[in-house]
RNA sequence: GGGAGCAUAGCUCAGCCGGUUCAGAGCAUCUGCCUUACAAGCAGAGGGUCACAGGUUCGAAUCCUGUUGCUCCCA
């Protein structure tokens, strides 16, 4: 059979990913075997795959087919979320491009689009997922609206109402004036601006030519001031007490007040208060009972209460109100500011604040049980780096704001009465029992029809918290089969910006509605930046396609590519050669099964000493790198457990041993080597599969023509018993054999030169022992000699204190060697002066440990005996 | 303003509790090879005052303090 020299993706990782599926090898249900599962971290039914849940989902289904071959019941539920307000941007500009506008239609005819919409887009991440090799139980697929999963909110809204967690009430909230909605605090994304301090004079009343200067960057709300607020301890201003300021252009007298949080160093040590507008000033508000006048419109736009300016965007006010202001005289100054602005992480918005009335659920009883499971570790997070952002803001939680003014999302079940009290029920009818058993006076006419539902939908991360527990159906079957057995989940894999967002309360969800955590470990990825450490986005349009990357390098580079550089929590900085080096390693893989598959055996064929004992080297080898890579993996160090693997297969495995037992040309192989190498490529290939699962199927089937049979079906092979002498002897062998090469390097001998190669022994006695035949094999070699003298006109090199010669006819330079040979020795007296002076150190010799002061004492010795050797071979030389 | 983390080769990083010929790996670079598995390859080579300054110690990349620079989170 012909095998191509270079593997080819594109025609295996279909097929392969088809077999998977028919033959359903993803699908789990429980057992008696130990469970595994991993919850996806839903990707927005808006969503195509991008680079960030490339290396999320590679993470995951790595861990998902180790556990898998672990002999374990591995089971990774896949879904999408919802999305609410990136999904309704979408569907609001897809109408806006047919002519349609949102607030022309009805709830239910925009819900019709938005479901129309999910229907058609809602699948294509999770299909690109699938290219990846993504071993999810795709019959399990959940999506945060489906039926199960809004029932589930639904119930759980109701239940935390009722236990008095959830509340409605005027709050000052974030409002993004462009997608019309609240957005919760940890939406807010903080950035540097510059801008401008405005220095502006408010008169005081009773006098023409009295003022006070305060310094704001905000002059557009000044027409909200309720108040003027300076430092109680501020002399400069004592004078105001029980006075009345004017607030320019409109004339409204407002109160002095005397509070600590203003800064007297700040500005003019004298702080416009406007509580409509600003959370500090909304809470001075509070605390000195002053009016709010609300200045805005939701769309941004000033608002009769204003006055001026009626109806025109903030923005455009500020300008305009600022030259009004300084043709009226009330501008002292303007300075440039740098300050941080909020803006909306959905529509990068500048939010405003706003008093409105919200839906909020209480954190601070929900946070303490929740810190408390990751300080003690039963949770972990991966790296533990971010425990200290975890406690620091448990500790500062304020409530979550739940409600958001949208439509497509989990409607919130709360049904305004015409008296404007309202009650929470499941449905109209049940509503309206409620209300009528509320109402103290049964003859009240109040009807079925008079109850309205509450317009507000909730919060996406209000169903994402539920996740872990929804896609089980949990909260409403909550002793059923799946979650009794799956829950609580083993690992979550995702990035630390959502820490808050999610992992923090999915923890308190477990707890409160299961009394158990959701995942014993966590695992953060980093950011996918590009090379220049930029991260990943559309607009710079610095982000590779993922599906034009796997079809140019196949799945399984793009899976090694991404895990190479990342370990946990570190960023990525993408690189194509990395994805490069990804399918370099696939196609050395491949040839090495070329070259194995190519081999004739002869079974009359006696086994070789030297191919013995490399089997037996090898097997060592092997058995030592899957402890090292199992103790990765337990340890979350997964890029580092990739690499070993590389190192194990390309350099062991590759480089030394086939090269070891490698059969001269169209020479058969003996059968004991022949099925050893064959057991071993097998462990090899199954050991890779949960990183590369496309092309070590390919080979398992190559190998031993498998049918029906999958490698995801097999176990990780089992580490064995580890001759740690024959690892050291290899060493030597290793050394010697690198020297030679390095020789021929130098001296310009061709590979294909037969070289002999003396080594000294006063004995005879070897020291290659068993690897003597292969010494010479690897190195080419005439013969190899023990001698105890040094043959006429040769080369010399050290392998630790053995002294080898390669005598050579031609191409030796005797002041060249001795220059060499010098330069060699002065290293060497470095060395060992350095070890000297710690011997000749009193208090080491007398403090460090035995052991140490044993190991200085061989690393004296030893560099004595070369620089003897060295010396020998120089005054040889000069001879 | 509050908190956390990082600084080691050109790049990305490893180096856990101080001691292995400790200064490492991969990539990149340079040199020589199309050697019958693989040029997507093979062999070899060069490259770092471990950010800076102190301290603890027989001994510091590793522990402590300070300085500088960068990053992230929170307000």
């Amino acid at each position: 059979m012909e095998i191509a020299t270079k593997y080819d993706p594109s025609s295996v990782e279909d097929k392969w990913y088809r077999f998977w599926m028919e033959n359903g090898f993803f699908r789990s249900v429980p057992d008696e075997r130990e469970p595994y599962c991993i919850v996806i971290p839903p990707p927005n039914v808006t969503g195509v795959l991008h680079m960030g849940h490339m290396l999320n989902n590679t993470i995951q289904d790595i861990l998902v087919r180790r556990a898998r071959m672990l002999g374990k019941n591995a089971c990774w539920v896949p879904g999408t979320d919802h999305a609410s307000i990136a999904t309704e941007a979408k569907v609001v500009a897809k109408l806006r491009e047919q002519g349609i506008d949102k607030s022309s239609l009805s709830r239910e005819e925009f819900l019709a689009h938005a479901w129309e919409w999910k229907e058609k887009h809602g699948g294509i991440i999770l299909e690109q997922l699938k290219k990846l090799g993504a071993s999810c139980d795709w019959d399990r697929t959940c999506f945060t609206m489906d039926e199960a999963r809004f029932e589930t909110v639904i119930d759980v809204f109701i239940d935390l109402y009722n236990k008095g967690l959830i509340y409605r009430g005027a709050r000052m909230i974030n409002w993004d004036p462009k997608a019309l909605t609240a957005v919760s605090d940890e939406e807010v994304i903080y950035k540097e601006v510059k801008s401008k301090l405005y220095y502006v004079r408010y008169r005081i009343e009773g006098s023409s030519d009295e003022w006070i200067t305060i310094a704001t960057t905000r002059p557009e709300t000044i027409l909200g001031d309720t108040a003027i607020c300076v430092h109680p301890d501020d002399e400069r201003y004592a004078n105001l007490k029980g006075r009345k300021i004017h607030v320019p252009l409109i004339n409204r007298a407002v109160p002095v007040i005397f509070d600590e949080y203003v800064d007297k160093e700040f500005g003019t040590g004298a702080l416009k208060v406007t509580p409509a507008h600003d959370i500090n000033d909304y809470n001075l508000g509070l605390k000195y009972n002053l009016e709010v006048v609300d200045t805005f419109n939701p769309d941004g736009t000033l608002s009769e209460a204003a006055q001026l300016y009626i109806g025109e965007n903030r923005f455009k006010v500020r300008t305009k109100i600022v030259r009004d202001l300084d043709t009226a005289g009330h501008i002292v100054k303007i300075e440039d500011y740098t300050n941080k602005v909020g803006y909306s992480e959905r529509t990068d918005e500048i939010i405003e604040p706003r008093i409105s009335v919200q839906w909020f659920m209480k954190m601070k009883e929900l946070a303490k049980p929740a810190l408390e499971v990751v300080e003690n570790e039963t949770v972990r997070f991966h790296p533990a780096k971010y425990k200290n952002m975890y406690r620091h803001w448990m500790g500062n939680v304020n409530d979550w704001c739940i409600s958001r003014q949208l439509l497509w999302g989990h409607r919130i079940p709360a049904w305004h009465l015409p008296d404007g009290s309202f009650v929470v029920a499941k449905t109209r009818h049940e509503a309206f029992e409620l209300a009528k058993s509320r109402i103290p006076d049964p003859g009240s006419r109040i009807t079925i029809d008079d109850l309205k539902q509450d317009e507000d939908v909730l919060d996406t991360w209000f169903s994402s918290w539920l996740w872990p527990i929804s896609v089980f159906d949990g909260i409403r079957h909550p002793d059923n089969a799946d979650i009794n057995y799956y829950y609580p989940t083993v690992d979550l894999v995702t990035a630390p910006e959502i820490i808050f967002f999610w992992v923090a309360r999915m923890i308190m969800a477990g707890l409160l509605f299961r009394n158990e955590v959701p995942f014993r470990n966590v695992y953060f990825t980093g950011i996918v930046r590009d090379k220049q450490g930029r991260k990943m986005s559309k607009s710079l349009g610095n982000s590779p396609e993922p599906i034009e990357l796997i079809g140019k390098y196949g799945a399984d580079a793009v899976r090694m590519g991404m895990l190479l550089c990342s370990p946990a929590g570190n960023d990525l900085l993408y690189d194509d050669s990395l994805v490069e080096q990804g399918r370099n390693f696939c196609n050395k893989v491949w040839n090495a099964m070329r070259l194995v598959k190519g081999w004739e055996t002869d079974p009359g064929l006696e086994q070789p000493k030297s191919n013995q004992v490399s089997v037996e080297w090898f097997d060592s080898v092997l058995n030592t790198a899957l402890i090292d890579i199992n103790e990765q993996f337990t340890r979350y160090r997964l890029s580092e457990a990739l690499k070993d693997v590389y190192k194990l297969v390309w350099d062991d495995f590759c480089s030394w041993y086939l090269e070891m037992i490698k059969p001269a040309f169209q020479m058969p192989v003996d059968s004991k080597t022949y099925d050893a190498t064959l057991v071993f490529f097998e462990k090899l290939i199954r050991l890779m599969h949960p990183f590369m699962p496309f092309l070590t199927e390919e080979i398992f089937h190559v190998l031993h023509n498998s049918g029906e049979a999958s490698i995801m079906q097999t176990r990780l092979p089992l580490s064995g018993v580890i001759d740690n002498g024959l690892i050291s002897e290899f060493d030597f062998i290793r050394q010697l054999v690198m020297s030679v090469r390095a020789v021929r390097s130098e001296k310009n001998i061709p590979q294909k030169e037969q070289i002999p190669v003396f080594i000294r022994s006063e004995n005879n006695k070897g020291k290659t022992g068993h690897f003597h035949d292969v010494v010479i094999k690897l190195c080419n070699l005439s013969e190899l000699q023990y001698s105890p003298d040094q043959p006429e006109s040769s080369v010399s090199f050290i392998v630790g204190t053995t002294e080898c010669f390669i005598p050579l006819l031609q191409n030796i330079n005797p002041e060249e060697e001795i220059k060499k040979l010098e330069e060699e020795i002065q290293y060497q007296q470095g060395f060992l002066n350095t070890v000297m002076k710690k011997l000749d150190n009193e208090s080491f010799v007398n403090n460090a440990p035995a052991r140490v002061v044993d190991a200085e004492k061989k690393k004296k010795a030893d560099a004595e005996s070369r620089i003897a050797v060295l010396k020998d071979q120089v005054n040889t030389l000069r001879n």
